[in-house]
DNA sequence: GGTAAAATTTACCGAACGGTCAGTAAAATA
DNA sequence: TATTTTACTGACCGTTCGGTAAATTTTACC
């Protein structure tokens, strides 16, 4: 019972590897297999498919994401605070778990653009945690501390967006910028 | 002499396409040949290679971009009319070409994790691009239209990926944003 | 220590992959 | 008209793919 957790442990993480590496298409369960130094008929024991074992590393890899960045801000008292700790939490998430964030970004379109309706249920998932910057956003309007002609999905796409779009050693001025660009102008 | 290159044509938009919804990897030479509406053979008749095949969609898909959003800006005046003038052509062409946007941004990260010397001069290519929107931005330092401490790369990189991340009806609503996070304050 | 269940490996399958090649039809050249 | 070049096809090759079934080893329990 320990074991067999164990050994399905490592094969997420070695599949997690590789497809945050080279994607879904182009990795092969035996490759997966080598990664995680277990015989490939192995990883069937444990997963019914190549997608069935992408599903359980996609939405662990999201809920990674949602809880590194929303989680510190639950608590956190006045909007503003709120949003410098998102930026704050959000930049170690992308210094501290490369892998996960190049995994959601290299597959994000990739889902988007199956039709099957399993493949559509991850991209939901995705959206969700968009969706909840989103509410944030909705919060700084209400409060006043935000224009109020701000679409709050558009806003959450573009915070999300621009701090995953460039090189790691610098997002502290991404994040300024983002704040520069959505506090009221006085 | 006709005949060829226009054949020729139809097999890259095939790929091109085909490529900008499944990726490298999940692309089969016969689904190209397919929707090019010619035998898998012939395409080898023209491209040594699967991997040739991509180089050409890409190197042709950055000149597009290139020409789209850089050719309207070169003859523009002062430095907030070119700026303005960028984001105006930038968001025409994620709107006009998104077949060839989506190409670009699902084969970037992809182009970047393979280290053979053939895909890293295909990542160089697109890095040149954001290099010559570093440039202006350095340009606009100079005339002190933008804050001096800017990194040059970083807010390329800034503009590129927020525009290309954020839904195409509200692209606008986002140039605004990224305008408003670079003017200086007064 | 025997034994049943769980975990893992070996051996294999049909299909699909990228790529090749001998040959043919159609055009261009002479 | 004869000949060479270009455009294109169908049949096929070796390999790898995702996936399965049976045999073997390891573990847990009495």
């Amino acid at each position: 019972m320990q074991r067999k957790s164990k050994t399905r442990e490592r094969i997420l993480l070695a599949a997690k590897k590789l497809f945050s590496i080279k994607g879904f298409d182009g990795v092969s369960m035996e490759e997966i297999a080598n990664e995680a130094g277990v015989k490939k008929a192995l990883i069937y024991y444990y997963f019914p498919s190549k997608e069935d074992l992408f599903f359980e590393v996609w939405q662990r890899s999201i809920d990674e994401m949602e809880h590194a960045v929303l989680k510190p801000i639950q608590n956190e008292g006045p909007f503003m605070a709120k949003l410098k700790k998102l930026l704050r939490s959000y930049i170690d998430f992308v210094r501290s778990r490369r892998e996960t964030l190049q995994l959601i970004e290299r597959e994000r379109i990739n889902i988007e653009s199956r039709q099957s309706t399993l493949w559509e249920k991850l991209g939901e998932r995705y959206s969700e945690f968009v969706e909840r910057i989103a509410q944030l956003v909705k919060e700084g309007k209400l409060a006043a501390e935000l224009a109020s002609d701000l679409d709050e999905t558009v806003t959450a796409q573009f915070i999300v967006g621009s701090l995953s779009s460039v090189d790691k050693n610098q997002l502290e001025e991404v994040a300024n910028l983002i704040l520069k660009s959505l506090t009221k102008k006085e």
